[in-house]
DNA sequence: GACGATAATTAGGCCCGGCTAAATTTATAA
DNA sequence: TTATAAATTTAGCCGGGCCTAATTATCGTC
């Protein structure tokens, strides 16, 4: 049996590891688990006898075939979780992360299953995040584009946004920001900051390029898909 | 905070107290936790210490007025969450037992307000016990009947049955025993058998004394109430 | 009222998941 | 190339929740 800490460690390390695309550094992990990095090494070496991660000390962690799976039943669970919160228990965009992030490790697959059913199998969470399917595929994950990638008059649409912070979450949706969203680009400067129209006529909004990196898109200007 | 633990013990003992009527034993929360008489001790002594029990070494505990509605409100949770179960993602009788011991720890009071309300505020979850409400009164818990008080040729509504047991329960839904079903008691005999023939027309039901001890009901034919 | 049976507590240990402080390895830069 | 900085690991401790074994208190019985 799987502690929830264990499954939280094994998230962490294949979202880490999907960033920067190869191993997961203990530094990166233990902030992202807000523990210390001592703390982390001597869980890496109980993932690592358990099989879950390679291990090898001063090289980081990468997940195991053992590992991968795991993590991925855990997002689908936060995802579905997130999904079925807001459509069917009137939960704010910015709320659901934190209720998600606990239930995540305590429904059992029939639960998850069970909302999965009732919402019709959706492909992504109200972030725009994929949601994996019942046997695990996440072939529907390919972002590549971000805000930050385009030029000053280019349209495009939404695709997903950082779910991590409610603030963000509140303000983008006080300005009508949400994935499925059509918005102009329509300033960019020097010192990192971006300006959108959305379509919808809802009033320009100024995002920090940091926070414009971080939100998905797809282009509709530019032709190509 | 609490842990999942804590709030289990907690929710023992409540049961425990109702059961028998004062202080609850060593031994008896032991079996009921299925942990040692060891592990009670030292837990009935942190409780105490964080003021949710009075404990008297080798007495016995009782919870205080700080320890009652945290067991309630973890009752309230775990009685809702069958409801839920029950009606919202077809589960079976016999099944919500377990998925709502384990998400009882982990819903907020917001979730928890949120499907009460879906459920426009269930009084009774699928096996019969009362739900607390929001402000944790459990005033429409009086059960004093059982079906083993009764006679042959009584008629009675069955308004409650023990939740714990998944074969029981799945048993009783066989035969058409549920909270609301109205059966007549057509035989007790002497070594602690007792038979009921529903009204709903299903064929008659056996059950062991021990059982019919922890099946609520409410007399038909008796008069008063 | 003393005695054995039973219940409860104490003592001491284990594993989990954290921590701090010290040691060690790796990376950087003179 | 070597010194220093930064990252990582090791060592050792702590609290939570469990255990076994040993001790002590309470209870029912004679």
């Amino acid at each position: 049996m799987l502690s929830a800490i264990v499954e939280d460690y094994l998230k962490a390390i294949y979202y880490l590891q999907n960033e920067t695309d190869g191993r997961v550094r203990t530094s990166a992990l233990a902030e992202y688990m807000d523990v210390e990095q001592s703390t982390v090494t001597s869980m890496m070496k109980k993932l690592s006898e358990r099989n879950f991660v390679h291990y090898e000390p001063y090289q980081g962690v990468k997940l195991t075939d053992t590992g991968v799976p795991i993590a991925l039943e855990i997002i689908r669970h936060h995802r579905l979780l997130e999904r079925y919160l807001t459509d069917h228990l009137e939960y704010d965009w910015a709320e659901v992360h934190d209720e998600a992030d606990r239930l995540e490790h305590h429904i059992s697959s029939q639960f998850a299953d069970r909302i999965a059913e009732q919402l019709e199998d959706p492909a992504v969470d109200p972030h725009g995040d994929p949601i994996p399917t019942a046997d695990l595929d996440v072939s529907g994950a390919k972002y590549e584009d971000t805000l930050a990638d385009h030029q000053v008059g280019d349209s495009v649409r939404i695709e997903r946004v950082p779910d991590k912070d409610p603030a963000l979450l509140r303000y983008l949706s006080e300005h009508g920001i949400h994935p499925g969203t059509v918005v102009d680009v329509v300033e960019t400067t020097s010192f990192g900051m971006v300006t959108l129209d959305p379509d919808s006529g809802d009033e320009p909004v100024a995002l920090p390029d940091e926070v414009a990196r971080s939100v998905s898109t797809r282009s509709l200007t530019k032709g190509a898909n």
